[in-house]
DNA sequence: CTTGACTCTGGAGCTAACTCCAGGGTTTAA
DNA sequence: TTAAACCCTGGAGTTAGCTCCAGAGTCAAG
């Protein structure tokens, strides 16, 4: 049983980064080819696939890299913590979570009140009452 | 009737910015002291301390400074747009955050799986059997 | 068996978003 | 009336996160 791998340009395709990024990410620690060819080619799995978009969807919402690696350790290193170690640290980002999804939320829920609200017309809107909708959000 | 206003330690510490930062999204165009006193010194109005908390919480949930200019234009220059404009910019926008709130929600669901399976006990986590809860995620 | 597309390493360069001076004026509390 | 604590401008420095070489080896198609 002979497990799919991917070059480093396959897997910069697939994910839609680039070899430079990849291998930056490499670089930091955040994902490792699980070998290298005869030529010295990084060859990676189709775990290491998975890795790479969890980081990019991770990235897209405002996770920095640092906090990145922080929840992929619990994948990388299981065996350095203790169970109640992974529990506190899910626990802790979960409220992150919590509290980044309270804040979209809160400013989705402006900028919908000012799309409906808006008349959506030709006419300026320097009239338009409903560009006062984002001040009851920030007085919240 | 004269209203209140700030100078920019003031603002400063009610926004837990710091005065350079203030300065620097000045010079940004993000924001704009209503006034200067005598001796120069910027006077910011409780308008402005709104829209610096605005700024803070929009960048913690991972918009860029281009992308919040972008959805503050639409008051500090509500002339210079249609309804039409206004209509579709706020769209598209609360098209972005429903993306975004549904990466969130995956990511936390995943995290949420893996805290509550987990035993939460002394011992390593490295037969714990919760720390493959990512990968459905990442599959998916 | 060559040519074009790929890969490697190491290091320099770049953009966003601050952050920190220097060198000066201002306010305020003792 | 003076010292501490502010404020000003302009510009240099920093960090994160890439991005782009140069110079060299590898692979696959024709």
């Amino acid at each position: 049983m002979k497990t799919k791998h991917y070059k480093i340009g396959q897997l910069a395709s697939l994910t839609g980064l680039t070899v430079d990024t990849v291998r930056f990410y490499e670089n930091k620690g955040l994902v490792q080819a699980s070998q290298r060819s005869g030529a010295g080619y990084r060859l990676f799995s189709a775990d290491d696939l998975a890795r790479l978009q969890f980081i990019k969807r991770a990235k897209a919402v405002g996770f920095t890299l640092d906090e990145i690696s922080e929840l992929l350790e619990l994948r990388l290193h299981p065996d350095d913590h203790t169970c109640e170690e992974v529990k506190q640290v899910t626990a802790r980002k979960v409220r992150e979570l919590d509290a980044k999804i309270a804040e979209l939320e809160k400013i989705r829920m402006s900028l919908k009140t000012l799309h409906t609200a808006c008349c959506g017309g030709p006419e300026s809107a320097e009239h338009c009452s409903i560009l006062q909708a984002l001040d009851s959000m920030e007085a919240s």
